[in-house]
DNA sequence: AACATAAGAATCGTTGAACAATTCGACAAG
DNA sequence: CTTGTCGAATTGTTCAACGATTCTTATGTT
């Protein structure tokens, strides 16, 4: 009785959180995450009203939401955007992983079952679909390696910001010619990282993340293209 | 001439962003943090809308924005509340403050001259304060010298999570009843661990930040009083 | 008196229309 | 080629309306 209390428990936060302004920035945030919209890309109060279906209004107020999360940039008296994120915004957002993830590689002695239990599952997932070659699933699985890594930290406003955060690189990689290069080479880390965190060899682990950002990083940088 | 277009690139941020809603937002967020508003108070939108002279429209994107930073709850079809924070909130943004401070006086190695000037300008003006018996500058200052204490990662994005989060804690400080009990016996140890940060001890004043927040984190916690 | 129930008031959620303010592109004038 | 002007298109904001939901209060029953 008391597990299925707890479980409708956390059912419950569907239920409450039922505004169409808030239904209307879910679609918009899954579009924006799997590049139906593209960075730069201005996103019509009139049009997209009228394909949804609800009013101007309501629009607005969920452009402000996705505006938060740094997903749309708002322009005044121009509209919205889908972000366009500069070099320094990637820059920014690894340093800020390096922060998180670090600290919860740094936690990762003292980790549960559980939770090393969802980090393995993204690691077998994102080697199963490189090995079929679907690199967009390696990219996802790969997202969600790193969520759940940084969810070692134990913290909900953590882990919020790590999503967001994501959700950010995401509008990177869509603006990336070749993702196969930049997802290829992670996939064998993720399982060395894993290992070493699962063996408590917490400094090791620490060591092998900070280059593994910095490699990424800097992959990104290069691979990426600025609009004129 | 090309470091006046760097001036005018810099201004440029303040043309644009002004707009109704946001311009009611930070209002709001000010009353808020000066107490005006009671956490678990309900924020109508028809009389806020009237006393600012804004549609209710507009009054709602606003709100949007600071439910966003988690200073609002929004209640479905029951308005807006100033948010009420439980215990476990508390606990929550002392695990974040932990994980960003904690990098950033890791980093303090090489801090830079004018960051360390604004940490020593907040930390003498907190005890300026004490002295004066001034108790609510005192949370002022001290909440400065945290925000510029994390500016050390220099990471924009970690400096706008720490305002958020101080400002979440603000909402704690407006339900103690003894604010002089709290602040008081930080404003030193303030002045403690800038020192260790400036002769460069840095596993040091890591231990220091650590018992620093420990401490604040279980006063806090014991003087705080939950809704029933 | 205590409790359940139902009517009514208050407030939110959402819509649609309207108008002012601003941007943008085109086109003419210098 | 630059500058000024006009007009179309879009956003910013307000207003009024109505259904939906919650809160309050009065009513009636046990």
């Amino acid at each position: 009785m008391e597990d299925v209390a707890a479980a409708l428990r956390h059912d419950r936060g569907r239920l409450g959180r039922s505004s169409t302004a808030e239904k209307v920035a879910d679609i918009l945030r899954d579009r924006i995450a799997d590049g139906s919209f593209v960075p730069g890309e201005r996103l019509s109060e009139e049009s997209i009203g009228a394909v949804l279906e609800v009013s101007r209004n309501t629009l607005r107020e969920a452009f402000r939401l996705l505006g938060h999360e740094r997903l749309l940039e708002h322009r005044l008296n121009r509209g919205v955007f889908v972000r366009v994120l500069s070099a320094e915004d990637v820059a920014d957002i690894y340093r800020v992983r390096r922060v998180i993830e670090g600290a919860a590689v740094r936690q990762g002695a003292n980790v549960t079952p559980a939770a090393l239990a969802m980090i393995k599952e993204a690691v077998t997932e994102a080697s199963a679909a490189a090995r079929e070659g679907r690199w967009q699933d390696v990219g996802t699985a790969n997202i969600r390696f790193h969520q759940s890594l940084a969810a070692l930290n134990g913290s909900p406003r953590l882990n919020e910001t790590m999503r967001q955060l994501l959700a950010e690189l995401r509008l990177v990689f869509h603006v990336m010619r070749n993702p196969r290069s930049f997802h290829e080479p992670f996939v064998a880390r993720n399982l060395e990282l894993v290992e070493l965190i699962e063996s408590g060899r917490t400094a090791e682990a620490e060591r092998a993340l900070e280059s593994y950002l910095n490699d990424a990083e800097e992959l990104l940088v290069r691979a990426y293209i600025p609009e004129p």
